[in-house]
DNA sequence: AGGAGTTTGTGAACGGGAGAACAAAACGAG
DNA sequence: CTCGTTTTGTTCTCCCGTTCACAAACTCCT
């Protein structure tokens, strides 16, 4: 195979990749890591596709935004391509990550290896239960929740994970957004409102399930 | 106020929702919900668009997918808007659900009261690991994951959660569409795949705080 | 009853993403 | 070196979703 040639966009940082793009990203980036692991060093666009649940058209789309890392006539290097994804993405080196809110949800996010597996390190378990103090979960002490600016800027966090009551989320995240942190994973069924410059996701259990009943139930209507 | 009139739409079953809006009414039956805790029995369509986060326009153009249910100069009905949201949706009577996997996630979700109090009801805790048999989570008894098609059938459960490692989803997919389950929520870090008539919706962590990383480092590189 | 003020419902313009389709590029065989 | 095969990168078209803007509908006040 030829040398890979870094073409003219790949130094070029400022180029903006769509929303949609970006959402798939990841998901070719764990298949590809699946790849890796079977040994597998070079795939096509429509091996890759068939692997992210996706067109392979779509793929090829999304990957051009990046830059042109595939060989015409062979298909994409797996290791490489990897890499220029993960850099893409920003998941070369760990970011550091807090957790607020130690309760049911907050234990098995503490607990959850994908994290650490995927570029992220858990710095921070924070829970304002005075209860919660000098308990370890997952190898971490449970700090007071008084503690965030300190642990936000030793350790210069930038994202912050909610997983407290709903009630508690928008004082949690003010708090995140005084300590200086400026993106969000928000596990409360709320609303949150932050400053323009805050990234807010939210992950919603309850919505997922209604939208799968809205169409379980237009499923049973039809088949009536 | 007027007597609400039921407009052309409201009986026609037939119409289809854009996926867009689907996915936007339960943040506004949450919304309700609150609205209505609050006491407050009417609501403009810019107040209820301020409460779920979206533009009021936007908020407007979805709720016409459903019908007439506003009154102009006035706004809506809070209880009566709900009750028609609820009903569009499929929430008016519980949904049974069975969770497979009852991990670290696992007992988080068993734990969770906003399932019941969303339309949803857990009827079944399945686990391969037989350690685990005979455990009581959340009030209910962890089953053995054989149980499935005897469970999913004697409750008619048409929804199923996936809390499994990444390698055995697929086969508890299988065994959950073999059961006869046509939605499928999933946790698991895997493309899942399933017959045509089988809905599939997937709360991927890694990919969330992905994003949120690729944006993160954009912000970096562009205050340099 | 009529007019002023308010708010909904929707037509129309716009922007972004999905997918088909193809030209350009690489490779191997002869 | 040339031709045929493979697979990428990209253009073009279509569709869905967002947003603007406004007429229609309703309330309240005089
Ligand atoms: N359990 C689930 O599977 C699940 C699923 C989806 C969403 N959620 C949502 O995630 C959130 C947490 O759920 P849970 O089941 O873990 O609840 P939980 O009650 O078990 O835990 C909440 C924790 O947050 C802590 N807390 C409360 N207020 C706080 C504050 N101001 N600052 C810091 N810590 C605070 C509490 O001490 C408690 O430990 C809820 O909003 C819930 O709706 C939970
Ligand atoms: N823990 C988290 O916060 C978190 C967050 C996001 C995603 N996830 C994903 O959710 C899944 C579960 O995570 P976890 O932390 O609860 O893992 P876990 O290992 O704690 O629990 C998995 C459970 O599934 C059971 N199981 C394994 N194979 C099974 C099978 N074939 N049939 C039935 N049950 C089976 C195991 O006995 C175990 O109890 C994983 O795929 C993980 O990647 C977890």
């Amino acid at each position: 195979m030829k040398e890979h040639t870094v073409t003219a966009r790949s130094n070029d940082s400022a180029r903006d990749i769509p929303e949609a793009t970006v959402a798939r990203l990841p998901v070719y980036l764990r298949a590809l890591v699946a790849l890796a692991e079977q040994q597998i060093s070079t795939c096509s666009s429509e091996e890759l596709a068939a692997a992210a649940g996706v067109n392979s058209a779509k793929l090829r789309k999304d990957l051009s935004y990046l830059g042109s890392y595939g060989t015409r006539g062979v298909g994409y290097d797996v290791d490489y391509l990897r890499y220029q994804i993960a850099r893409e993405i920003g998941v070369t080196q760990d970011w550091p990550v807090v957790i607020v809110g130690i309760g049911n949800l907050g234990h098995a996010l503490a607990n959850f290896s994908g994290f650490r597996s995927r570029g992220f390190r858990v710095v921070g378990l924070l829970d304002a239960d005075p209860d919660m103090k000098d308990q370890t979960v997952a190898g971490l002490q449970v700090r007071p929740f008084d503690d965030l600016p300190e642990i936000a800027t030793e350790n210069g966090v930038a994202i912050g994970v909610i997983a407290v009551p709903a009630v508690a989320a928008q004082d949690v995240a003010d708090a995140l957004v005084a300590a200086g942190i400026t993106s969000i994973l928000n596990f409360a069924p709320t609303v949150l409102s932050v400053p323009e410059r805050v990234d807010v996701r939210k992950v919603d259990l309850s919505i997922e399930l209604q939208i799968l009943a809205y169409h379980e139930q237009r499923k049973a209507v039809q088949t009536l």
